[in-house]
RNA sequence: GCAGGGGUUCCCGAGUGGCCAAAGGGAUCAGACUGUAAAUCUGACGCGAAAGCUUCGGUGGUUCGAAUCCACCCCCCUGCACCA
């Protein structure tokens, strides 16, 4: 048996990740005092976690690193409920055999982040639905649901706007969904001897349910802990960007993308991040912040973040290809990329697309929107207009635009098939003549 | 079911017969300044290279002409009634 670090709370409430937990100071001791077993539950909702879930993620494999047992939960039975916590709406129900492809993922991803090997604490993932399958109507009702009580269920501040808001509603199914991860905790308590599980801060609800459910089917005494949901000082919502979310699924978001999504990280936030989502300490954080402060210009500190979680992610060979297109794109000497070079952007996840026939016909503007650089052929217009469409380092302007047979002539291409296209300062994309 | 209010371009929100592709704000994109930041300033912002084409919940109608007027329908909100 590992010996458990006694700091770990300290260490999670200097990083600012906790936001609530049940007993205070006991858990506290608690966790000091021998390896324990706790949880988190991670429901299919998609074919992908996206970087929502990082920070419940990490934080299990903080607990792992401090000595503890980490359970990594799949909702392959909550997944087909849905929870109504702080959600506006009623959701659709997906079906069945959907949640279980997903939840196959999920379980994949999931299972990356923590250690199963490790001798006395490796890690578990289970699916609740090993458990809530052939679970009897009757028995549920008798068993589970009389420990709860809709009055107290109807105050929730989590069902709040969906209980008061007229219009709104909110279905049996959905508003029982607490039942059924109370009951989860209930049974891992019974089963793994778990005794906390973690979440974001949406979840307190749910887990005080399980707390409680465990309390009275069991007498288990077992605790809570909350994360904060991650806020950006500008108050718009993270982890979404104009072209989406971010995925932790590489097919979805390249490693590439999932890098500049880091980078481009608002100094006011960056050091927050860093406490969340890197393995740094937090006095290496701080040490980051004063040097930044101290010195002019650009700060380290996105740099830092972004290859950190990107290692993290995708691994020391995703980090190095979104590196490498970065450095392509962004230090202006991409003459000096090899044809190998060039193939391999568009492996580590450049955007490219191959050049259509019957260029004389093509305006720019649809040619680059086809090729999903931007959403409208205006936005092209706009940069032709300013110069800031450039092909292989070379601006093109409006007059340009009727002309993308003479644009991108054979003998402009980069080893005669490519041609880097960058479009204002972000947006880079290869186009590659066909073979 | 009755009475009243409302549904406008990504969002909020003006517009009540032509001057409306539709004010203003937000978001977004591009430019300048920068650090692939923030703030600020500038431009764009239904689609289209253009000519032009398609929008104001839906369908029909009145009119030379409708987001604006009429009819019917759908949806939302606020009261009342019904379920109790």
């Amino acid at each position: 048996m590992s010996s458990v670090d006694g700091n770990l709370i300290q260490d999670l409430q200097a990083r600012g990740l906790i936001a609530q937990m049940t007993g205070d100071d006991a858990l506290e001791s608690y966790l000091a005092d021998g390896s324990r077993t706790l949880y988190c539950g991670f429901d299919p909702t998609a074919d992908s976690l996206h970087i929502g879930s990082l920070v419940p993620l990490l934080t299990l494999k903080r607990f792992q690193l401090a000595g503890h047992k980490p359970i990594a939960l799949v909702g392959g039975a909550t997944g087909l409920i849905g929870d109504p916590s702080f959600k506006a709406q009623e959701r659709k129900l997906n079906t069945p055999d959907v949640v279980a492809s997903w939840v196959g993922k999920i379980r994949d991803q999931v299972s990356r982040f923590i250690d199963f090997d490790l001798p006395g604490n490796g890690a578990e993932v289970v699916n609740n639905l090993d458990w809530t399958a052939n679970l009897n109507v009757l028995d549920f009702l008798r068993d589970v649901g009389k420990h709860f009580s809709v009055n107290n269920m109807i105050n929730k501040e989590s069902v709040k706007q969906r209980i008061d808001r007229e219009g709104a509603g909110i279905s049996f199914t959905e508003f029982t969904y607490m039942l059924l991860q109370s009951y989860d905790f209930s049974e891992l308590y019974k089963r793994n001897d778990c005794t906390l599980q973690i979440g974001g801060s949406d979840q307190w609800g749910n887990i005080v349910g399980g707390v409680d459910l465990t309390r009275k089917m069991h007498g288990g005494h077992v605790f809570g802990l909350t994360l904060p949901l991650v806020t950006k000082s500008d108050g718009t919502k993270f982890g979404k960007t104009e072209s989406g979310t971010i995925w932790l699924d590489a097919a979805k978001t390249s490693p590439y993308a999932f890098y500049q999504f880091w980078l481009n990280t608002a100094d006011a936030d960056v050091y927050k991040f860093l406490r969340y989502f890197t393995f740094l300490s937090v006095e290496e954080i701080a040490s980051i912040e004063a040097e930044d402060q101290a010195a002019q210009g650009r700060p380290q500190a996105q740099g830092v973040l972004a290859r950190e979680v990107t290692r993290l992610i995708h691994g020391e060979e995703g980090l190095e290809a979104a590196e490498r297109i970065t450095h392509a794109m962004f230090s202006g000497s991409f003459s000096d990329l090899s044809e190998a070079d060039l193939e391999q952007l568009a492996l580590d996840g450049l955007p490219c697309t191959e050049l259509p026939e019957g260029l004389e016909q093509i305006p720019m503007t649809s040619l680059l929107t086809d090729a999903g650089m931007v959403k409208a052929g205006r936005e092209v217009k706009d940069a032709l207009g300013r110069q800031a469409v450039w092909v292989n380092g070379e601006a093109k302007g409006a007059e340009d635009n009727m002309k993308a047979h003479e644009v991108f002539a054979a003998d402009k291409a980069l080893y005669g098939r490519f041609y880097l296209v960058k479009l204002g300062k972000k947006k880079n994309h290869l186009l590659k003549r066909s073979a």
